[in-house]
RNA sequence: GGCCCCAUCGUCUAGCGGUUAGGACGCCGCCCUCUCAAGGCGGAAGCGGGGGUUCGAUUCCCCCUGGGGCUACCA
């Protein structure tokens, strides 16, 4: 096992998805851990609905998310071209052997016509695969179509009453009965080929070893081993993993929320977090801990400790793990971070004016509370905003002996104060007044924000500095307390 | 409909014949605390059903049920 190459091979008919990530993760892991190789190939067939930005989209998500290739897109290699569109004359001289082969023939139906047998089939509940009408034109029949100016496309011949063995490495080993599968298509009627047969010529050609991919494939695969054998194409090994579904256990659609890796960077996950919770998703490490280096995934992961049932992707999980990450950030690091957010949110302005130090008092001051990047802005109002008085709020100023806190505090202020000397400050207030903390606290919290509820309340008090602190106990005082 | 896959707390999972069925998220309670978080401690919560095999099944086999996938000139 130790020369194994691996791929993945996404479609660029829309953004990188949880489910598409998944699949370059383990595929990623599985090479990084024995150190093999990992080609990118772009399977760009479907020409109605790919796009280039799309592919570009998916590169991009893929580096976010800490995800190396050693070979295909960007990086090159002796086996290329790794977009399936720039291989059409390679899979042209398989199709022409397997045609010359007798494996394969020329289908003239049209669309209308299949769709009316898969629609008879339907009604009478019979097994629905394609006839085999045009398995049986002889020579001159085809030229004759052809000549007509009418464009086939090639079906292959499956042979029958034969039992297609797919040993899983995760599923173990599944057979599948021949005759259950009708003359598919494999290339179509514009001469481009269809993805189970693209996929085996590359496969091959580019030295695949191990094909790991999600479970969805797993039903096509008789057909490609059948492609495998006509060729005389030595198989690779499969592994099969399970899909990820929504909360509702349906395969995971843009329904579920956010569904695209582009959508996690922008609501401010972390990539590392990501990495790990995406890891986990279908597969577990030998110990029980759980938030893990991408090097230690890389040591432990084997496709043995893979799970063989479909996962439902838990959001509130994927924020713990974000959050654990998020905490692991120094102060500055994530005042760095946060910027773009903030910059973008309605306090951008407030932000941009404030110092270093003030600012990093206020990311201090929030951090606790981020589940991702983008949830600071919801934490802005208190700074930023003249206090609009709660009930509760109004109710702690409503008490026998706040004037005389609020004015102590207004009065004795200390000048150039950081939290800690602010703390102490309250704490000699509190001594001083022969109060609780709590009735010093409270009234304190209220006048100045409105709120009884918020950030703590030296740091407030810090970011808002002296004067705008006293203008707001102030305010408070002639407008509520009197 | 046919073929295929899957099945342990609500969720992610450990388990690979004998365990008080373990961990994590979430939830609940307590502690800490000016508040909200964070943190610490504790708790509730699971082997889908029926047959076998076995001295013994969560674990092995079969059936059922449930969920999912494939059945395209999509991948």
């Amino acid at each position: 096992m130790m020369n194994s190459k691996v791929r993945f091979a996404p479609s660029p008919t829309g953004p990188l998805h949880i489910g598409g990530a998944r699949s370059a993760l383990f595929n990623y892991l599985f090479a990084a851990h024995q150190n093999g190789q990992f080609v990118l190939r772009i399977e760009d067939t479907d020409l109605e609905r790919s796009r280039p930005e799309f592919e570009d989209e998916i590169i991009e998500s893929l580096r976010w998310l800490g995800i190396d290739w050693t070979e295909g897109m960007l990086q090159g290699g002796v086996n290329g071209p790794y977009r399936q569109t720039e291989r059409l004359e390679i899979y042209q001289q398989y199709l022409k052997q397997l045609l010359n082969q007798g494996d394969a023939y020329y289908c003239f139906c049209t669309q209308e016509e299949l769709e009316a047998e898969r629609q008879d089939q339907l009604d009478s509940g019979s097994m629905q695969r394609y006839s085999g009408k045009c398995s049986t034109l002889n020579d001159q029949e085809v030229q004759e179509r052809l000549a007509a100016g009418i464009k086939p496309t090639v079906r292959f011949r499956v042979p029958e009453h034969k039992i297609q063995v797919v040993n899983d490495l995760v599923r173990g080993r599944v057979s599948f009965e021949s005759d259950n599968s009708g003359d598919f298509i494999i290339a179509k009627s514009d001469g481009i080929p269809v993805y189970n047969f693209a996929v085996v010529i590359d496969d091959v050609l580019m030295g695949i070893t191990h094909v790991i991919r999600a479970e969805e494939h797993l039903s096509n695969t008789p057909r490609q081993l059948m492609l495998y054998d006509a060729l005389n194409f030595i198989y690779p090994k499969f592994a099969h993993i399970s899909l990820i579904l929504g909360s509702d256990r349906q395969k995971m659609s843009k329904r579920h929320g956010a569904t695209s890796l582009v959508q996690y960077r922008e609501m401010g996950y972390l990539p590392e977090a990501l990495f790990n919770f995406l890891a986990l998703l279908g597969w577990s490490p030998e110990g029980e801990q759980e938030i893990l280096t991408a090097e230690e995934i890389i040591a432990s992961f084997t496709l043995e400790r893979v799970a063989k049932s479909p996962a439902v992707f838990d959001m509130d999980k994927l924020n713990w793990v974000n959050q654990q990450y998020l905490k692991k950030k120094t102060t500055s690091e994530l005042a760095k971070m946060l910027k773009p957010f903030l910059s973008s949110s309605e306090y951008a302005s407030d932000i941009e004016n404030m110092d270093d130090l003030r600012y990093g008092l206020l990311v201090e001051s929030v951090r606790d509370h981020l589940v991702c990047l983008s949830d600071v802005t919801k934490y802005m109002d208190v700074f930023f905003r003249e206090a609009v008085y709660e009930e509760e709020a109004l109710q702690a100023l409503a008490g026998d002996g706040v004037l005389t806190v609020l004015e102590n505090f207004r009065d004795d202020l200390p000048y150039f104060s950081e939290p800690e000397e602010i703390k102490q400050f309250i704490k000699a207030t509190v001594k001083k007044l022969k109060l609780k903390p709590k009735d010093v606290y409270m009234p304190l919290r209220s006048a100045l924000s409105g709120q009884t509820h918020g950030p703590e309340l030296p740091y407030l008090i810090s970011i808002w500095g002296r004067e705008e602190s006293i203008r707001r106990i102030n305010r408070t005082i002639v407008n509520i307390v009197k």
